[in-house]
DNA sequence: AGCACGCCGACT
DNA sequence: GTCGGCGTGCTC
C-alpha cells in the first residue's frame, strides 16, 4: 500500500508533526512532494501538503485514503521546504504558516475546476461562518446534495467575490483557478511560424479576411504584442492561425540592450571580488558599502550578469518597487528573462510569473521582500539593495527579516549573499566586523562627483516663529538655487499639515477614537486623519475634554512646508511628494518626471524624495525637522535618523554640481546629527556599537517580543500577567542571564481598538530564546486576546 | 482549528 | 444526584 506523509495547513496551531494517509490507487501516479492534497482530519475536510511518500506497509493499519490531489505541480520543492522549516523554527511559528508565507497566496492549479464544501450539513461553524451560511443558504443546500459542483455552475448561482469570501472563510475549497483568472498577456506576442506569403497568402484572403490581415500586419512587423493584436483581430481567427501552425505565441524578451559602462577602480575591484567567490563555488557573503552616488547598482548588474553567465540564476531584492524605479529600469534593460514581483500585482499575473520561475524560464527575479522565496533552479547570487531598509522585515508573522531568509537560503543553496548600502545597519557592519562577511568599499562617487557641504542650522525657540519651519538661512538658501536654476528638495519625515490639534486651555490632544493616537490635520481635504488606521473626521471647532475653542494646530508635516514655501516663493515651480498624493496612480511618476526633466524648482517631500532618487541638477537639500526622527522611543531611533539624514543628504549634487544641504535642528550639538553633517558613518558605528554594548542591545542580545492584543482592555491585561507568570515559572529552571522587560502597555497603546501590552525577553544566547518562545508557542490558548511573537523586532512601538 | 474527554460548581 | 463550565490533548 502506498502512503503519504501529509503536513496540515491549519496554521494557527502547531500541527507540525505530519499524517499519513493511504493513497488511492487512482492517485498514485499524481502525487509527489510539495503537491497540496485534501484529506480527512477528524471529521474536517482540510488542506495539507504532502511532505513524504513511501510504499512500504504502514505499522499503523487504520488509514484515511486522501481525499484529492489538488495541485498538478508541486508547491515546493526539498530546498524550499527545508528553508520553509527554518522559517517556522526561527520566527516561531508552524512550518505550515511558513509555506504559506513562501507561496503565492492564491496558487491553484488550473484544470479540474470545482468547488466542494468545507463544513457539512449538521456541522455548526463560528456566528460568522452561520450567517454566510444562511444568507447563502439555497447555494449551500444544493452544494451539499450534490457533494461537488463546477465553478461554472457555481457562478450561476453567485458571484465570484462571494465565491472568494466563501472560500478564505473556511466553507468551500475552490480547487482550481479563481473566477475571472486570465494568464496576463503581459510579455507575450506572436509570431510568424511557418507561412508562405507566396503560396499561402492569396487563399487566406479569399476564405479569411481577418486571418489575412492579422499575417499581413505580423509580416510587417515581425511580431506583435500579444495584448496588441488580440484587441484587433477576433480571437477566433488568431486561433484559427495558431492551429494552422502559421504563427506562434512566444515570449517577448525585449531588444536593445544597454551598454555597459566602465567600471571605476574600486568598482572593478569590488566586481572582481564577487566574481571570484561566484567562479569558485567558494560561497561568500559580501557587504557592499558605498557612499551615496558610488555606483554600487552597476556592481550589482555585473554580479548578476556574471551569476547568469555561469549559468546560474539571481535574485535581487529592493525595499519598495516604486521607491526604485530606476533600479529596475537598469535591471530590465541590461538582463533577459527577468522577473519583477511586487505587490500591486493581481493574482493571476503573481502566479503565471511564479510558474516561469519555477519552470526555469527567467534568469534573474527583482522583487521586494517575499521575493526572497522565488522558486528560481540553480540560485547562485542574491542581492539586496540598501539592506538598512526596515521594510525587509515582515510585520505580519511569521515575521521574517529578509535578510536573515537571505543569508541562510544562500547558505542552504551554496549561493552568493551581496548586500549593499550606503548606511549599512548596525547590525550588518557588526557581523562583517566579525568576519562573517566581507566588506567591499566604494569611498569615491562615481564621475568624480563631489560629497555634498552640510551646514547644520540651529534652530530657536521664539514666539514669532512658531508657525515657521524654515530658517532664514534655508530660505535664503532656496533663493540663491533658484537663481542659479537649479534645483532643490526639502525633506519632511511627516506627511499632512500638522501632526497635533492641541487645546491651549486644557492641554488636551485630539486623538482617533480606536487608536490612541493624535489626529493628524490634513489641509488639501481639511480633515483629521489617523495614520494608523486611517479614520478620518471632521476637524473639531471645540476640545471634547474642556469644550473650550482655543485650538492650535502644532508641529510641521509636509503640507504645511508646501504652504509655507508657496507664500515664500510665489514664483517658485513647487511639488510635494508623500504617501497622500502619491497613492493615486500616476502622480508620484508624473511628479518624479517633471523632476527630471526640471520642470520643477522645489520638491518637497517625506522618505520618499530621500531614498534612490537620482536627479543630476539637485543642488540644494533642506532637512527640515531632524529632531522629529530622535525623538522616538526606540533603541533604533539614533541609527534610522542618522541613515535617513545621510541618504537625505546624498540627494545633493550627484554630477557636475557640487551639493549644498542644511540640517535644521534645535540640537546641534547631538552627536548623530553632528556625524550626520560629516558623513562619518563608521564615527557613528563606533559610537552607536558602544552603546548598544553598554546597554546591551542588538547584535549584542536577542530580543524575544510577545506582543498580546485584545478588544478587551481587561482580557489583554490579565493575559499578559498569566504569560509573565508561565514565563517566570520556566525561567527560574534556566540557569543563563535572561531579562525580562515588562509587561508594559505598549507605547502605542491601542490600535483599531485593540488594546496592547507587551513583554520583552533579552537574552545572548539564541537558542534558548527560541526554546522559551516554542513553549510559550504551545501552551498558549488564549480565545479573546492574540499572541504575537517576533525575534528581534525592529520596532517596540 | 474542532471536538472529545474529563474533573469541579449550581441546579431540577 | 445531574448539567455544563472550559482546561488538556488528539486528530493518520
Amino acid at each position: 500500500m502506498n502512503t503519504a506523509d501529509v503536513l496540515i495547513n491549519l496554521p494557527n496551531k502547531n500541527f507540525d508533526n505530519s499524517y499519513k494517509y493511504q493513497v488511492p490507487e487512482q492517485m498514485k501516479d499524481q502525487i509527489a512532494f510539495g503537491k497540496r492534497v485534501l484529506v480527512e482530519l477528524g471529521r474536517k475536510k482540510v488542506e495539507g501538503f504532502i511532505i513524504a511518500m513511501d510504499k512500504q506497509e504502514p505499522a499503523n493499519e487504520e488509514l484515511k485514503p486522501l481525499i484529492r490531489v489538488l495541485d498538478s505541480e508541486p508547491v515546493f520543492d526539498h530546498s524550499l521546504y527545508e528553508l520553509a522549516c527554518w522559517l517556522a523554527e526561527n520566527c516561531i511559528c508552524p512550518v505550515a504558516s511558513a509555506i504559506n508565507a513562501m507561496i503565492p497566496r492564491t496558487l491553484v492549479h488550473k484544470r479540474a475546476v470545482s468547488i466542494i464544501p468545507y463544513i457539512n450539513k449538521d456541522e455548526t461553524g463560528s456566528t460568522f461562518q452561520q450567517q454566510l451560511l444562511h444568507t447563502h443558504a439555497s447555494f449551500f443546500n444544493m452544494l451539499w446534495e450534490q457533494g461537488e459542483i463546477t465553478l461554472y455552475e457555481a457562478r450561476k448561482h453567485l458571484h465570484s467575490d462571494i465565491l472568494q469570501d466563501l472560500e478564505y472563510n473556511g466553507l468551500i475549497n475552490i480547487s482550481g483557478s479563481y473566477a475571472g483568472y486570465r494568464e496576463s498577456k503581459a510579455g507575450y506576442c506572436y509570431k510568424i511560424k511557418e507561412f508562405d506569403p507566396l503560396q499561402d497568402m492569396p487563399a487566406l484572403m479569399k476564405k479569411a479576411a481577418r486571418q489575412a490581415m492579422a499575417m499581413e500586419m505580423l509580416i510587417q512587423n515581425g511580431k506583435l504584442k500579444m495584448e496588441y493584436l488580440d484587441k484587433l483581430i477576433p480571437s477566433s481567427s488568431i486561433k484559427a492561425l495558431i492551429k494552422k501552425n502559421y504563427i506562434e505565441i512566444v515570449r517577448d524578451t525585449g531588444e536593445s540592450f544597454a551598454l555597459a559602462p566602465q567600471l571605476n577602480r574600486e568598482q572593478q575591484i569590488a566586481f572582481e571580488a564577487i566574481a571570484q567567490s561566484l567562479t569558485d563555488r567558494s560561497r561568500q557573503d559580501f557587504l557592499l558599502y558605498g557612499v551615496t552616488g558610488s555606483g554600487k547598482t552597476e556592481v550589482y548588474l555585473r554580479a548578476a550578469e556574471k551569476a547568469i553567465q555561469l549559468g546560474k540564476t539571481a535574485i535581487v531584492l529592493v525595499p519598495e518597487i516604486a521607491l526604485t524605479r530606476h533600479l529596475v529600469e537598469v535591471f530590465s534593460s541590461r538582463i533577459k528573462n527577468l522577473a519583477v514581483l511586487h505587490s500591486k500585482m493581481s493574482a493571476g499575473e503573481r502566479y503565471t510569473k511564479w510558474k516561469q520561475i519555477r519552470q526555469g524560464e527567467i534568469n534573474l527575479v527583482l522583487g521586494t521582500r517575499s521575493a526572497i522565496f522565488a522558486p528560481l533552479p540553480s540560485l547562485g547570487l542574491i542581492i539586496i539593495d540598501e539592506e538598512q531598509e526596515p521594510s525587509y522585515k515582515q510585520d505580519e508573522t511569521p515575521k521574517y527579516h529578509a535578510l536573515n531568509v537571505a543569508r541562510q537560503r544562500a547558505q542552504m543553496e551554496s549561493a552568493v549573499l551581496l548586500i549593499g548600502s550606503a548606511t549599512p545597519s548596525v547590525d550588518s557592519f557588526y557581523n562583517a566586523q566579525k568576519q562573517k562577511s566581507t566588506i567591499l568599499y566604494l569611498k569615491k562617487r562615481v564621475k568624480d562627483a563631489q560629497m555634498p557641504l552640510v551646514e547644520i542650522e540651529r534652530m530657536k525657540y521664539s514666539a514669532a516663529n512658531s508657525t515657521r519651519s524654515i530658517s532664514p538661512k534655508l530660505q535664503q538658501k532656496l533663493h540663491e538655487c533658484m537663481n542659479r536654476g537649479e534645483q532643490s528638495i526639502l525633506f519632511i519625515n511627516r506627511r499632512g499639515f500638522a501632526p497635533m490639534t492641541l487645546c491651549t486651555e486644557c492641554g488636551k490632544i485630539a486623538a482617533c477614537p480606536v487608536c490612541s493616537v493624535g489626529m493628524t490635520y490634513h489641509r488639501d481635504i481639511d480633515r483629521n486623519v489617523c495614520h494608523y488606521c486611517n479614520f478620518q473626521s471632521k476637524v473639531p471647532s471645540h476640545c471634547s475634554g474642556c469644550g473650550s475653542s482655543h485650538l492650535k494646530q502644532i508641529g510641521t508635516g509636509t503640507q504645511r512646508v508646501e504652504t509655507e514655501i508657496k507664500s515664500l516663493f510665489p514664483d517658485a515651480r513647487i511639488e510635494r511628494l508623500d504617501l497622500d498624493n502619491s497613492r493615486k496612480s500616476g502622480v508620484q511618476k508624473d511628479i518624479l518626471s517633471r523632476m527630471k526633466r526640471q520642470e520643477i524648482d522645489i520638491l518637497i517631500g517625506t522618505q520618499m524624495v530621500a531614498k534612490g532618487l537620482d536627479f543630476p541638477s539637485v543642488s540644494l537639500v533642506g532637512i527640515v525637522d531632524a529632531d522629529s526622527m530622535l525623538n522616538i522611543p526606540d533603541f533604533r531611533a539614533g541609527e534610522r535618523c542618522f541613515q535617513l539624514l545621510v541618504q537625505a543628504a546624498g540627494r545633493a549634487g550627484r554630477a557636475n554640481y557640487p551639493g549644498e544641504v542644511i540640517i535644521q535642528t534645535y540640537n546641534p550639538l547631538h552627536p548623530i546629527i553632528q556625524m550626520a553633517a560629516r558623513q562619518d558613518y563608521i564615527g557613528f558605528y563606533r559610537e552607536e556599537i558602544r552603546q548598544r554594548k553598554i546597554l546591551k542591545y542588538p547584535p549584542f542580545t536577542q530580543i524575544l517580543r510577545l506582543l498580546i492584543s485584545s478588544e478587551r482592555e481587561e482580557t489583554a491585561q490579565e493575559m499578559v500577567m498569566k504569560l509573565a507568570e508561565q514565563i517566570e515559572q520556566i525561567i527560574d529552571a534556566s540557569e543563563e542571564e535572561l531579562e525580562i522587560l515588562g509587561p508594559a502597555p505598549c507605547p502605542i497603546y491601542k490600535i483599531r481598538n485593540r488594546y496592547r501590552w507587551q513583554l520583552l525577553i533579552k537574552c545572548e544566547n539564541m537558542l534558548l530564546l527560541k526554546s522559551i518562545g516554542r513553549y510559550i508557542m504551545s501552551k498558549a490558548s488564549y480565545k479573546l486576546a492574540k499572541l504575537e511573537m517576533d525575534i528581534n523586532p525592529l520596532t517596540t512601538m
